[in-house]
DNA sequence: GGGGACCCCATACCCACGTATAGTGTCGCC
DNA sequence: GGCGACACTATACGTGGGTATGGGGTCCCC
């Protein structure tokens, strides 16, 4: 164990429901914590929107009809606030329309109720594997970008030429300075991306291109 | 242009549409026509997979209910047949888990009869300019890997030894031969490959990896 | 048997890369 | 004013990469 991060995507999944039905809420956190699933549950969108949530792998489960903001809307707003966590839909009075929107705005599922439990459990350990998956890799994606946060501008340039497969003296043409300087920025970057080769380099800066 | 390939995804698109019901089948044909793109119509999946088709960008449009194999078996079918054409539904009596089921299985849209010509339209155009997309990336994959596939044995271990950010010499040692080989092998690679650079080649191979 | 692949190795030369050493200069901030 | 970060330059040396030239060998197939 080398890390200590705080957003660990080994650390404990936590599964959010949202419902306006206190007996469809303890029913669910009954059922998962059957399956060894810690539960938050929230009776409105709007107090899981004013509530401190911690940050750990998991999901949310949301009714789609819900006072004030109901479950659509919602997820509109997290992928607007920039949220990735997965989301599975239920409902009672659910129409196709709703629910190809909802598929199609990223939920990961959309249960009708009754649901057998086992869809349910089925459904919230698919998303949360997503969702350490994700993080996992955002994990990757955040120390790479910490380290090209480092450079000065100037080594960005002089990065960005290099995984072009620039010469250096074709880079410092094309900065307008010395090759010299060139390999001295680019001795900078190397060491500052923890990079052992410009192949190395190559897919440290692909991936946090995408 | 360059290019003469079979499936040029700049040629004309081409609806495939099945349905039973002719009134349905005219219906679209004549709705997508006026929106200038190409029909073909099938009244069961058996006829659709029987038929010989031109290998053009475009789309399925698929009654779910249809005598025989059904359109969502018809789906299933053409994911383990390794086909990637976007497939939208349409249906007059669905349920909400079968839509989810279609979406989940990576259907890119679910209409219910009766439907808004412009969302059709809408829907049949996006499916287009997705498949366009999957066959423009797919055609520069083909490429490198019949590039990739032109490599002796010997060549192809140099390569990935390459990309790895190995040093000439450490090639050398894992594959028990002289540096001097592994230059010659080297300089073949980046010949064939077409590559300009390790930078390139990294590029190239992580393509054709994933 | 000869030609064509594939694979192997060596010498030699040139260019590119990397780093150390040593210096110039600007800017902003304590 | 001085210190630190940043950027720029130069000389010099050692290492790595690329290619040409000129060999060696095996295997397979016509």
């Amino acid at each position: 164990m080398t890390k200590e991060s705080k957003t660990d995507p080994n650390s404990d999944p936590l599964v959010i429901i949202v419902d306006d039905d206190e007996g469809v809420r303890e029913g669910l956190r009954d059922l998962l914590g059957s399956a060894h699933i810690e539960t938050l549950v929230f009776e409105s969108t709007a107090s899981l929107l004013s509530a401190a949530l911690p940050d750990r792998p998991g999901c949310l489960v949301l009714d789609v009809r819900l006072p004030g903001l109901s479950g659509l809307e919602l997820q509109v707003k997290m992928t607007e606030m920039g949220s990735e966590v997965p989301i599975i839909f239920m409902t009672g009075h659910g129409d196709v329309p709703m629910s190809v929107k909802a598929m199609k705005a990223g939920a990961l599922d959309f249960l009708t109720k009754p649901f057998r439990d086992q869809d349910m459990i089925d459904a919230v350990e698919n998303a949360i594997s997503r969702d350490r998956a994700r993080r996992l890799l955002g994990e990757g994606l955040s120390e790479i970008k910490a380290l090209a946060g480092t450079l000065t501008p100037r080594e960005t340039e002089v990065m960005a030429e290099v995984v072009k497969g620039l010469l250096n003296k074709q880079i410092a043409f094309n900065l307008g300075i010395s090759e010299i300087t060139v390999k001295i920025h680019r001795g900078n970057v190397m060491r500052k991306m923890r990079a052992t080769s410009v192949a190395d380099l190559v897919r440290k800066t692909e991936a946090i291109k995408i």
